[in-house]
RNA sequence: GGGCCAUUAGCUCAGCGGUUAGAGCGCCCGCCUUUUAAGCGGGGCGUCGAUGGUUCGAAUCCAUCAUGGCCCA
């Protein structure tokens, strides 16, 4: 940006430019270098006594000014709060203070001082020298209301997180849930990995990916939608407990509960089962509720939500039953499923795989408030478990609490044959118009044929598991930047 | 995809057929060397989301569109 150049008409504060332009006429550079911080906002505020008189070099946006003729007093805003400078003529010298004029809330400052209280007994350091570190073109929000549209919060989530401390605070604990997840697995000797986003086959998971495409190999690719199935090839190549966080793309609707892009953890662990895997999601649970919350019971939309005790587990056919269900174990076959939604008014002529979804959605989920497990799927939703006793079912299950999905773990089928004819089951129901169905992964087929131990496996839904510690209305508060369709370019 | 709601100053909002569109914060000018949502005096800085329409008159009523939110699929 060059100054002598403004653009300044149209803008919110052509002043802040002139300004600008004053500051480098005096020889300083409005936009420093290094700054030798001695003490966060933090330091001074608790340890106030011990620091009294002693020099200190502080820095932080401007975010408040109170002049007061010959002296000011300015609030620092560094990542740790708040820290009160006090600026006089008689301690920053004439050219010091004159400083002070060309300075606007928004700008980054250092500042060298000593720390003293104020009569008010606020800790405060008494300027000695300003060095203006960042200029803000453009002003801050309002200081008292923050920034409360949900747009433009998201869209311009800098300002977001510079107006509300408590989404600071918020993304603080995000930042503690995923560190509890890794130290819950990492003490369980798991093996933290990466395996690819760009895949040239989405598995792992029922949902359209989103494509690319790669110029140099001229080859279609798509984002991963699940991380499933290099993972268990990991297993196959020696590794016993392997985990991922990552990023998974699904190319599907927007709402409180979706976003197009989100975090899942998936570990797999070899000669263990879905029980086992059951246990491990109410410890990364609980472990994750202690470590951002500090206690494994919370709040969530008025709800109280309890990790604490065993949760509860109950299979897929029973929990339908339960509220006003069809009968699943009477079932025979696509028709008995097809003719149960059509009398629980659901789509009777979508994919089956789909309507057994829906059944399940319409009669059981919104009564899953407190954390439960739900087992034994039909066998046709989960083509990468294997079968229970009776094979209509898979070993499988689903934790719920809220009402919300926030896990999906299978007895990961390592029968390559067995494998083999569930994706073909899953490529007739494609054929059938089913475009959700699983894609038949010779590549991940061949991988099982080398032999894969038995392991469970687990998915987490990390968003969503935030989403839940932090009484979060919408997902899109616990991602930082949720996808929004762009605006125009303003004008100017 | 359907329904409902919102969009007014940089920000948070009021105004809902009738003078020149308002408040607080922010901003600009002046005063003030321990204030803290500092204070005092002065200044309104605007394509009322966009485009059409109804009307003597539209921020306000109607239609369409855009963006966002909530609910439903």
């Amino acid at each position: 940006m060059n100054p002598e150049e403004p653009r300044a008409e149209g803008w919110p504060e052509p002043q802040r430019f002139d300004k600008l332009r004053e500051l480098v006429s005096l020889g300083v550079n409005p936009y420093g270098h290094r700054f030798a911080v001695t003490h966060h906002a933090m330091d001074i505020f608790t340890n106030c006594d011990e620091l009294l008189d002693k020099p200190v070099r502080v820095a932080g946006r401007i975010r408040s000014v109170r002049l007061h003729g010959g002296s000011a007093f300015l609030d620092l805003h560094d990542e740790t709060g708040r820290i009160q400078v006090y600026v006089r003529r008689d301690g920053v010298g004439d050219d010091g203070f004159k400083l002070l004029d060309l300075l606007d809330l928004g700008d980054f400052l250092g500042v060298e001082g000593r720390v003293f209280r104020t009569r008010r007994g606020e800790p405060s350091v008494d300027a000695a020298s300003l060095e203006p570190l960042g200029k803000a073109l453009r002003p801050p929000p309002e200081k008292y209301h923050g920034l409360q549209d949900t747009d433009l919060r998201y869209r311009y989530r800098y300002l977001d997180l510079m107006a509300n401390p408590e989404v600071r605070e918020l993304f603080r604990r995000r930042s503690a849930v995923l560190r509890s997840l890794r130290r819950t697995l990492d003490d369980r000797g798991y093996l933290e990995v990466e395996t690819p986003v760009l895949h040239t086959l989405a598995g792992g998971a029922s949902a359209r990916p989103f494509e690319t495409h790669h110029n140099t190999l001229d080859m279609q690719l798509y984002l991963r939608i699940a991380l499933e199935l290099h993972l268990k090839r990991l297993l196959v190549g020696g590794f016993e407990r392997v985990y991922e966080i990552g990023r998974v793309f699904r190319n599907e609707g927007i709402s409180t509960r979706h976003n197009p892009e989100f975090t899942m953890l998936e570990c797999y662990e070899a000669y263990a089962d879905r029980d086992v895997m059951m246990d491990l999601t109410e410890d990364l649970a609980r472990n994750a509720a202690q470590a951002a919350l500090g206690t494994t019971t919370f709040a969530f939309q008025g709800e109280r939500i309890d990790l604490g005790p065993a949760w509860r587990r109950a299979t897929f056919a029973e929990l339908v039953a339960e509220h006003g269900g069809p009968d699943l174990d009477r079932f025979r076959g696509e028709e008995d499923w097809r003719r149960a939604a059509a009398d629980g008014g659901i789509d009777a002529s979508q994919p089956l795989a789909k309507i057994m979804d829906d059944i399940f959605e319409h009669y059981a989920q919104p009564h899953l408030r407190q954390p439960t497990f739900v087992l034994d799927h039909p066998s046709l939703m989960s083509p990468l478990a294997k079968q229970a006793a009776d094979p209509r079912y898979a070993l499988r299950f689903e934790a719920f609490m809220a009402g919300m999905e926030i896990g999906n773990a299978y007895s990961e089928q390592n029968d390559a044959q067995a494998q083999r004819l569930a994706f073909e089951l899953q490529a007739r129901q494609r054929q059938l118009g089913d475009d959700e169905a699983h894609e038949l992964d010779e590549d991940f087929l061949l991988a099982l044929e080398y032999g894969m131990p038995p392991a469970g496996g687990l998915g987490v839904g990390v968003d969503r598991l935030c989403m839940l510690l932090f009484d979060a209305p919408s997902l899109r508060e616990v991602i930082l930047f949720p996808l929004q369709r762009p605006k125009p370019a303003k004008e100017g």
